[in-house]
DNA sequence: TGTCATGCAGCATTTAATTCTGTTTCTGAG
DNA sequence: CTCAGAAACAGAATTAAATGCTGCATGACA
């Protein structure tokens, strides 16, 4: 269920691999090699090693979202109607399928999840917001719409 | 200042390798090129140009954030005194250098701007939330902490 | 209908990934 | 203190991929 804790002790050279494929994650060896000071095939080992252990889960492209059409965002507080496992497992269950739900997590405090989304224009956002409150449970929302994103996404800090 | 708007029309083999690419940041061109139907070449071609003409902005490892210990993420909403453009400037430089800090959006709504952290633990999160406070201008603040993520940062829905 | 531009496949060359081997270094037992 | 074993490394050899080049096919346009 939960995700293993740290089996064992990164030294400082994976520390810098992941620093690296972090920022570069289409890097080539030779070259990330020489970044880390080692030889191309201690490298790959250690990235092979850092892989199967699950400290990298994956590689991916950062997209422009502005050029692909979808510059909007906005983060949606959602209130349920009741505190039940069986209204938040419905809730779950809608959320993850809509297509313009970047993230959606559940939070201690004034309400029950943070919703962050991503569409084209207003009338995209009417419409994904529909979904969303039309979610059996759903009691309250709130719409915070993003004028300007001041920090975007900075990864973990690993040094 | 803004991001240009889409210049030429992706046609489908476009987009169809933004999706692979933002799924599997890492495959060989090889790979690539037969995933979405074509030779290697023309492959290739087209991932340099939408690199650079910016639709693909960087590739990054995604790291696996509890096993490097940090695991607690915390959303606060964070008002300001006045809603200068000297605050809000004194405001962004101090936030973006707080390598805790992992995104913040200047939202319209009822507070000025959401900013998510990430941390080991409570001790940790006490003092980053000491850091963001102590920042000249603000006012008031409301932590909301994850309980769990329901869903994880998915990319954009580009086909 | 001919010409130009665009995009493609296939081949050749350069570069990188991967595998293998031998050496060094560290650790722990005797 | 010394030796056996394991782990991690560098370097060479092999396999595979990236890159660059050439020529063909297709579609736009005069």
């Amino acid at each position: 269920m939960t995700t293993p804790i740290r089996t064992r002790v990164l030294d400082r050279i994976d520390l810098a691999i992941l620093d690296v494929l972090q920022r570069n994650g289409r890097i080539s060896n030779v070259n990330l090699a020489k970044e880390v000071n080692l030889s191309p095939s201690p490298c790959l080992d250690r990235v092979k090693k850092l892989e199967s252990e699950g400290y990298i889960e994956g590689y991916s492209a950062r997209l422009n979202s502005a050029k692909l059409g979808q510059a909007l965002v906005a983060h949606v507080e959602i209130t349920l109607k009741s505190s039940t496992e069986a209204v938040f497992s419905v809730f779950r269950e809608h959320i993850v399928k809509i297509p313009q739900v970047v993230s959606c997590d559940m939070v201690a405090g004034g309400f029950d999840y943070l919703v962050k989304i991503r569409v084209a224009d207003m009338a995209q956002y009417r419409e994904v917001l529909g979904k969303i409150v039309e979610t059996p449970g759903v009691s309250t929302n709130h719409t915070y719409m993003v004028i300007e994103h001041i920090k975007i996404d900075s990864g973990l800090t690993v040094l």
